[in-house]
RNA sequence: GGGUGUUUAGCUCAGUUGGUUUAGAGCGCUACCUUGACAGGGUAGAAGUCGGGGGUUCGAAUCCCUCAACACCCACCA
């Protein structure tokens, strides 16, 4: 025999990759059928494959593969992300280790630097998705700074500028010091932490009195404009319309009364920094306060911050204080949980910060996003509860910062011409902008030097909610081949950590350029965590390194391993032995393949009822297993579907069918069941080969020289064919008998070689699928009218059969008999159960029909068992 | 502070508009078997008062109320 007797996926997981890559199988161009479209959520150019990016691409693979065996034009678009905030941060690190500092290079320096790491490391994480059996159209790989995208992105802002719904605010953003940047809310972590409220003394002008104002941040102080109270408070209603000294500055600040104020928290009495907190803000517009900003961009004290000039926000604070104590103006310091802000990606405490940025207005874009998903039904969601996270998010969306402070990334299409708040003009290019401005000022004399282009880039997240268009270059060309065919893609499987970012984006985006919908179905994956159900992470070190498993296991193991417990959303806890599952199952079926293969076929043998029989059943099996699979498809019920799948092909298929059909040792089999059994096993190869997508290519291949239009991998999905569930029931009943006589050999230890003599008690009916029953129980014959008188032997029951099997040994009627007794027992009870629904008036007036005739099924059953238990229990 | 979920066998989870024998699967566990596909195998078995309490109903793991634990999301109370 030529076939190996153990599986080994290294040797030919390679070779069937570029065997598909060869053929173009995954290539996909508009034609005549209908497409079935997946954009990748597209990771961090310079990513490596981690286990979510592994659990997310298996299902999309698993997908698209299925919808490329139904027919389907299958078109899975891959690329990466630029990520701007991540990777400018990852290359300023690896700046500094070489002892470059980012601020001393000039923007062109630094752009040449990253994009020179982004080709040294960009895509491996493509590779790495190849690794894994990924079926993606690669002629279409994208990178969202690719120039066709970047075209795209900025024609995208130019145009919601013209509409107004861009615009330039001053306003209170999220800042992150250490990245120098603004983020978005969504960027923003709220962090319980224990930090101080400090109760602070500010004395009223004129007067010995000092009110106490109690706050968490001390060195915001020197930032202060106003202190606050509420107009309806009488602790402090003497103090309206006056002022109070600003402790450690010289100035004085006005009181002023807003009901914003809460009276019972703190002293009641609320120190105002308009620059230094969004609600501060609000106030000082409400009551025109002077606006102090005491912050450097790194967080540092800035000039206006008297002797605190140059120290760190935190550094300031603990200064500040300590004045204060030598003033005798610290009341006391009280321990105190809040939520700290702080940057998911640097991870440093968010400085709120005010400053002129770009900001996307929602509330227009979002209505439709929220009927799509939230009325009309257009598109769906798996689990259905993320319908509730959507909702709550865009009923309540604010608008959107989409400007950052940072090089890498798509440069903000605004030249500035002067100083003033619209000395600007937004343009595709500096020439454009050049003719815009002269329009917009008049002044024909303007040059390309007077324009000056704004110095940040827009949020990574302004390219990717493009992204199901742009890859088909819906933007630039609304109306190309291309977009027309694809769009609105099928599925997106993602996190729901993305909902918002991004998922929810898209689809604004998409009815805003598409006036459509970007996908069908959202899936939403749930984390990947360890078995101790901590989220497995770099930084824990809990994460298995992805490629090392594939190495292991193979990668059609690792893919069944990781979708063996994945229901959609929920969390999967991560088990190596999962993948060792799925590695024993590809050993299971090779083997299979290799019991087929070395058996010898011969044309002019008969062929046996039991091999009729069984072929019959297992026809019928994988009807339903089929219909049952499919429907889980619908519902993205994929760890459901491979489950099924599993069953059909370790019980149905090998434990059941192949020990039925084997021919005894040596001997040949018939040609044409032979042939049934390759087309079944084929069969099982279709249904198997999105989830294992490497053995089965594998085995088909073996099975018979295919031509290259014979792939597995773009073979045809089996379509589903009619089957009789009582074929199914009777083989059950078969089966249970069959069990019964291995039982009976268990416990009187018989051999399996020796063949048995079987009695059924003289029932009406024959036994269902006798020469299975004869074959996998190994019985030489079976006898109607009930066990011979004064034969030694064991009874047992099945449904409404008796059977008899004699033994040569002594039976023990003790055994015997308290097995009865149990058997009789559970019947007694169950029957008690039944009847007590049947002589219940309420249950036989107010239940349904089929429900009532069902219970008196099970009533006459098992009064029939009792009987036959109590015949046998006096028999002895 | 608001919201959304989860809680079923040792573990991970199904249980689909309440009714198909007094709850299922995979893994694990126990016993035995196994030199003819596979020990990465086979056969069988044990194992759950469906988180607690209350209610609706002829009937509840399934619907309602309540309590508890856990998880996640959202929020500008200094």
């Amino acid at each position: 025999m030529e076939i190996p007797s153990k599986f080994s996926p290294q040797t030919i997981e390679s070779k069937w990759y570029e065997y598909w890559q060869k053929n173009n199988y995954f290539k996909s161009v508009p034609d005549n059928r209908e497409p079935y479209t997946i954009v990748i959520p597209p990771p961090n150019v310079t990513g490596v494959l981690h286990m979510g990016h592994m659990l997310n691409n298996s299902l999309q693979d698993i997908i698209i593969r299925r919808a490329r065996m139904r027919g389907y034009n299958a078109c899975w678009v891959p690329g990466t992300d630029h990520a701007s905030i991540a990777t400018e941060a990852k290359v300023v690190e690896k700046l500094k280790e070489e002892g470059i500092e980012k601020d001393d290079l000039t923007r062109e320096a630094f752009l040449e630097y990253a994009w020179d790491w982004t080709n040294k490391y960009g895509g491996v994480i493509l590779e790495q998705l190849k690794k894994l059996g990924c079926s993606c159209d690669w002629d279409r790989t994208k990178f969202t700074l690719d120039p066709d995208m970047y075209e795209s992105v900025i024609k995208v802002f130019i145009d919601l500028y013209e509409k107004g719904q861009i615009y330039r605010g001053f306003k209170i953003v999220n800042w992150d010091p250490k990245a120098q940047t603004t983020l978005s809310d969504e960027e923003v972590i709220y962090k319980e932490k224990t930090g101080k409220l400090y109760y602070i003394a500010y004395q009223v002008v004129g007067s010995n009195e000092k009110v106490i104002i109690a706050t968490t941040r001390p060195e915001t102080l020197l930032g202060d404009t106003a202190v606050c109270i509420n107009p309806n408070d009488d602790r402090f209603i003497h103090l309206k319309g006056k002022h109070v000294w600003v402790p450690l500055t010289k100035r004085k600040v006005p009181v002023i009364e807003d009901e914003y104020v809460t009276m019972d928290f703190g002293t009641g009495c609320l120190k105002v920094t308009p620059a230094h907190d969004l609600n501060d803000k609000a106030l000082g517009e409400k009551h025109n306060l002077e606006i102090i900003d005491i912050f450097n961009s790194d967080a540092t004290i800035n000039e206006k911050g008297l002797d605190y000039e140059g120290m760190d926000r935190f550094e300031a604070r603990k200064k500040i204080i300590k004045d204060l104590e030598a003033y005798g103006s610290v009341v006391k310091i009280e321990s105190h949980i809040h939520k700290v802000g702080t940057s998911e990606r640097t991870n440093e405490i968010i400085e709120p910060r005010l400053s002129y940025q770009w900001f996307l207005k929602t509330d227009n874009i979002s209505k439709p996003a929220i009927e799509a998903v939230l009325n009309s039904g257009e598109i769906d969601m798996f689990p259905e509860k993320f319908k509730n996270t959507y909702r709550h998010w865009m009923e309540n969306i604010r608008d959107w910062n989409i400007s950052r402070q940072l090089w890498w990334g798509h440069r903000i299409p605004v030249y500035y011409y002067g100083d003033g708040n619209e000395d600007f003009v937004v343009a595709v290019s500096s020439q454009k902008a050049l003719l815009k401005a002269k329009e917009k000022t008049n002044n024909q004399n303007l040059t390309l030097s007077d324009l000056k282009q704004d110095e940040d880039v827009l949020d990574t997240w302004f390219s990717s909610w493009l992204w199901p268009i742009s890859v088909f270059d819906g933007i630039r060309n609304p109306k190309n081949s291309d977009v027309e065919y694809y769009y609105p893609t099928q599925d997106l499987v993602t996190g729901p950590d993305i909902i918002f970012f991004w998922v929810a984006r898209m689809i604004m985006s998409g009815y805003e350029y598409r006036k459509e919908k970007p996908f069908s179905n959202i899936y939403f994956t749930g984390l990947v965590r360890d078995k101790k159900g901590q989220k497995m992470s770099k930084q824990l070190g809990n994460s298995p390194d992805a490629l090392k498993l594939i190495d292991i296991y193979g990668a059609d193991a690792v893919r069944v391993g990781l979708m063996l417990s994945s229901a959609a959303g929920n969390d999967l806890l991560f088990d190596e032995n999962l993948c060792q599952q799925g590695k024993n199952f590809a050993n299971k079926i090779w083997n299979a393949y290799r019991l087929i293969e070395g058996w010898k076929i011969d044309e002019n043998i008969n062929v046996s009822s039991s091999t009729k029989e069984a072929l019959k059943w297992y026809k019928n099996k994988f009807e339903k297993t089929l219909v049952f699979v499919d429907e889980n498809f619908e519902k993205y019920r994929i760890s459901e579907a491979l489950m099924s799948i599993y069953k059909l092909i370790w019980e149905d298929f090998c434990s059941w069918l192949l020990e039925l059909i084997k021919p005894n040792y040596g001997q040949p089999i018939n040609i044409e069941t032979y042939n049934k059994i390759i087309v079944l096993f084929e069969n099982n190869l279709r249904l198997l080969h999105p989830f294992m997508p490497f053995l089965t290519e594998e085995l088909w291949h073996f099975i018979k020289n295919r031509k290259s239009n014979e792939a597995l991998a773009i073979s045809s999905w089996p379509s589903i064919n009619e089957f009789d569930s009582n074929t199914l029931e009777e083989f059950e009943k078969a089966k249970e008998v069959i069990v019964g006589i291995r039982n009976f050999r268990k416990e009187k230890n018989i051999s399996f070689k020796e063949k048995i003599d079987l009695f059924v008690s003289k029932s009406s009916s024959i036994l269902p699928f006798e020469a299975s029953i004869m074959k996998l129980g190994v019985v030489s014959t079976i006898s109607y009218g009930g066990a011979p008188k004064d034969v030694f032997g064991r009874s047992f029951r099945v449904g409404t059969f008796e059977l008899f099997i004699p033994s040569n040994s002594l039976e023990d009627s003790d055994t015997e008999r308290r097995k009865i007794n149990e058997e009789l027992t559970y019947a007694k009870g169950f029957l008690a159960s039944v009847e007590k629904k049947l002589l219940n008036k309420s249950f036989v007036s107010n239940a349904p029909e089929d429900i009532i005739n069902i219970e008196r099924k099970k009533m006459s059953d098992i009064k029939q068992k009792i009987i036959l238990l109590e015949k046998s229990l006096s028999a002895l």
